[in-house]
DNA sequence: TCAGCTAATGTAACTGAGTTGCATAAGCAC
DNA sequence: GTGCTTATGCAACTCAGTTACATTAGCTGA
């Protein structure tokens, strides 16, 4: 992710003009930002990548993440390093105002080695799981964890 | 968890002997802490339980958790808030000194209303995920989010 | 195109989980 | 018990993420 983003400006623009809010420089720039990585970024690393083009302040770029998560556009993974990373939505093309979508479920690979983390699309989609009496899910998210193919 | 954890202490204390290392008062009253727990818990959770009749020093806490999920007798949960949260390995009664139990995939279930999360143990046991080329899995967590029978 | 309202941004100060360094105390082997 | 080793307690620190509030920038409607 470095600062091939400025291609996926455009792209950006036409994903927030669909929610029906305003259109802002570093709500366009972070989304921007996202859609060029094909991996899970964090905070730091869309700073990071801002930095040179776009100077957006760490507050800014955190409230552009949530707001892109409320909107659907985007969603946040849990690592195991206690920060969250962000990865943008296959179907944010199609994103429309209205409540935040429910992903049914999701899949992540982390690699143990060198820390990045890959969104897995290819996931079977009936995942059996038996809860206690009562318990209703809404969600489940998958976490694979091992090497990536630089790492073997 | 409330102060039950107390009955727990022999239990504890088999299981630390069990693993060849140095028998002590805060390693001992944490495990108890955990055996006595069905639900995970945060080291915030254990540091208040064991507030009235262990004074551990919350660093401790830490280390002991740690010490613990390393002799593979607990595991730790990446939770939604940040928050690391620990429950007791299942076999830890048959934990036996050496390196770290790698399970091979794991369930919990967190209730998005009132936040606790609890270990699945009936799972699926091959969960067929298709990784890139070249890439290998060591380990697979499952998140289910939903709602627990008391929030439903 | 410009005024005015509203919502987003920037800045600084804060929170809270988890960590590190070091002196002291407690386990265990002899 | 003695002495060595390892764990604990304390204090100070780190760092991701949040909050409060003043300022700025988008959009709407004349």
């Amino acid at each position: 992710m470095k600062a091939t983003y400025l291609h996926h400006l455009p792209e950006a623009e036409a994903g927030i003009r669909a929610t029906g809010e305003r259109l802002t420089q570093p709500r366009t720039a972070v989304l921007a930002c996202l859609l060029a990585g094909e991996r899970a970024a964090s905070h730091l690393d869309i700073a990071h990548a801002l930095s040179a083009h776009h100077a957006v302040d760490r507050v800014t770029v955190y409230r552009v993440l949530e707001w892109l998560v409320n909107k659907g556009l985007a969603h946040r993974i849990a690592g195991d390093d206690r920060v969250w990373r962000f990865m943008i939505n296959p179907q944010h093309a199609n994103a429309k105002p209205g409540p935040p979508l429910a992903h049914g479920h999701h899949a992540h690979f982390t690699c143990e080695t060198c820390g990045q983390t890959i969104c897995l699309d290819k996931v079977a989609p009936t995942l059996d799981v038996k809860l206690p009496k009562g318990f209703r899910t809404s969600e489940i998210d998958l976490m694979v964890r091992g090497r990536c193919a630089q790492c073997s």
